[in-house]
This record gives structure tokens, sequence and C-alpha cells, in this order.
DNA sequence: CTGATTCTGGATCTATCGGTCCAAAACGAC
DNA sequence: GTCGTTTTGGACCGATAGATCCAGAATCAG
């Protein structure tokens, strides 16, 4: 019909899901943004609307992240093995783009119970990533590999909350030996027998 | 000399601090911290300078009002009580100031290593509380409140871990249910004995 | 090639940002 | 009371925020 875009609309809401990661809501201006996707500024009000939108959709796109690498731990046969794979991964994913802890929930802690919408996003990215954890720890308890007295979900919980906490150790002057002892005291305490 | 202060120092830091603490750094205008101290805009700039060295002197503020929180953890017969006390009085206090998290760890999640000062602040307070808890937890070993064969250091790592990571579980939907059988499991982890 | 349509990027808008200026007010010293 | 000093609050500053306008470039259907 007409010109077509010169970008690939999935590639740019990674980039600026990076940035908003990276800096937050607050801390990312509408130049950042055009730096960071490289778009002209008409282009990106033209494809997502305004900041918030574009926030909004950043938040949609990790969402999408989020359930690919939550899709191992939601496999029948999932137990200890695909958690232990997830948690080396979300760890890893956090160094390799330099961003400190889960977007999520570093959106709910910055914006609060602000906007309605945001505040929609957060939880349902939040709970999925602790059903994803509860499927994986129900299987992992079914065969034995974790032996407790504990309901799947308060372990979701628990992992999900020791997982979050990580950013701030390791952004407070810990070193990477230091959380990776934490993250064994955390698998430990899973009640993992042998 | 001359014409005396209308306000006290103390307690004007004390409203700038909640307001950081509410919304961050870049979440806080200059017109925020006027409304909330209650103080001119120029007042606020003579006593303090730049928005930043405000937001410096609120982190210090905040550093003193941990150390008192902190003392009873530092006391010679610390142990398993004063570790207990701690928890809950810092939950009470996110509760009852409506702040989600803990200061310092939440401007490391925002500003990065951006800025030098800030970074050097929030170390500081961050050591300062695991310091705490560690002394506490060796305490606690010592008088066989807790059997582990992990190092107390470590083991104040994990606390402050998780502890950090509660906001991100109350912030993303989780109720106070949740949040206390996590607390609990914590605990229990913790390797106390009976 | 022409026309209709969409995309692009620079200019531009208003509101607000952090920060300063300055004159009037309020005190203590004398 | 008078003087010198400090505080105070409103006006004001340039810079930047998010957002829009608009003219020209680019493309496809016919």
């Amino acid at each position: 019909m007409a010109r077509p875009r010169e970008f690939d609309e999935a590639e740019v809401l990674d980039r600026a899901m990076l940035q908003f990661w990276r800096h937050g809501y607050e801390g990312t201006s509408v130049h950042d943004l055009v730096a960071a996707t490289g778009l002209g500024r008409q282009s990106l009000y033209n494809t997502f609307g305004d900041k918030q939108a574009l926030f909004l959709a950043a938040l949609e796109r990790y969402d999408a992240k989020a359930r690919d690498m939550l899709k191992p731990l939601l496999r029948e046969d999932a137990g200890l093995a695909e958690l232990r794979g997830y948690v080396d991964a979300a760890i890893a994913l956090q160094k390799t783009s330099r961003c400190r802890g889960c977007l999520v929930v570093r959106s709910a802690l910055e914006l609060g119970a602000a906007d309605r919408r945001v505040r929609a996003a957060v939880r349902r990215t939040a709970q999925r990533v602790r059903d994803g954890l509860r499927h994986a720890v129900a299987g992992a308890v079914a065969r034995g590999e974790i032996v407790t007295r504990r309901a799947p979900e308060e372990l979701a919980d628990y992992l999900f909350t020791t997982l979050n906490g990580l950013a701030g150790l390791a952004g407070t002057g810990a070193d990477e030996a230091q959380a990776r002892r934490v993250v064994d005291l955390m698998f430990e305490s899973l009640g993992q027998a042998g």
C-alpha cells in the first residue's frame, strides 16, 4: 500500500525493554529511547504511542520472554534440574544484559500501585514466574528430589523472594561468590534429598 | 546573630528521606520535596545544597536509623531472638511508613553504579546491615540456637537477600500470609535447632 | 508514470525540570 | 531602636521533559 517500515518492531521493543530495565521508567527519557532503538522520534510515537504505552509494550515483551524461559519448568516431567536451569539462566541473563534484578519487580517497586495497567502487567508476569516455579517444585517433590512438608506454592514464593533479593545483594557490594553461596543455601533449604 | 530557622533539620530530612524512599530519586522532583518537607524552595537549597546533596543527606539519615535498628543485633548476647526482632521491626517499619523495600537497596538498583558517592553510601549501609545480621547469627550459633555447617557471614548474606526479596514478593500481588510463610521458611532454613 | 498512502526526521510546542536571584522579613548583638 | 546577618518566598532562568506538527521521502497499486 505504502512505504514500509525500516525496522523490526520486536527488535525495537527489545532495545526499549533493555533501556527501561537498566534505568527504570523515570530514569529513561524519550531521547534515551530514540538513541537506544535507533528509530526517529516520530516513528516511535507512530508505532507505539506515548512513553507509557511503549513501556507497557516493553513489559508485554518481557512477559513473552519470561514465558519462553519458564517453558521447561512447565513440562510434565519438570523437577529440580529444571529449577536449577532456570535459576542459572536468569542469573546469566542479568549478567549478559547488564541488568540488575527482574524488570517487573523493579517496576513494581519504582512505580508502586500508581498505574493500574502497569500494576496488572507486573502482577501477571510475576504470578507467571511463581506458577512456573511451583509446577517444577511440585514435580520435584512428586519424584522425591525434594523432601519437604511445605506446599509447593509456599516454596515457589520462597524461591521467587530469594531470587529477587539477589539483585540487592549484588548491587550493594557483594561479589559473585557470595551470591553463589546464597543460591546454594537456597536450594539446600528447599529440602532437596541427598 | 541573625534570624533563626523555622524548622528542625532532622525532621525535614526524615520527610525528604520518606519521599525518596517512596518514589525513588528520579521519581522525586524538587517540587515534591518542597511539598513533603513544608520548607520553601530556597530554604531547602540553603540548608542542603542541590537535590543530589539532599539525597545523600537522606541516605545518611537512613544510615543513622539503620544503626539504631541494628543496635540490639550487635550486643554481646545477641542471638535468634534479636534476629527475629529485627526482621519483625523491619517489616513493620515498611508497613507503617508505606515504603516498599530498603531505601539503599532500591537506590542501588535504580541508580546502579552511576554516582560514586551514592554507591559508597549504599554499600556502607548495606554492609552495616549484613554485619549486624552476621553478629547475631554468630551469637545464635555459639549458643546453639542455630545448628549449621555454614559460616555466619554466609547466613547473613542469605538473610539479607531474602529480606530484600520480600518487597518484590509483596509488590507483585502476594498477600501478607504468603510473605509471613516465606519468613518462617527463611528462619527454618537458617538451621535453628528445635 | 501517477496517485494514494505511509513513514521519516527536523522544527516546534508547552510544561516542568533543577537551580538561582533578589527584596522583604525576622531575628540577635549592641 | 539600629545595624548586620540570616532566612524566607516568589519571580525568574535556561535546559530538558514528553509530545506534536508538517513537509518531504519512500513505497505500492493501477
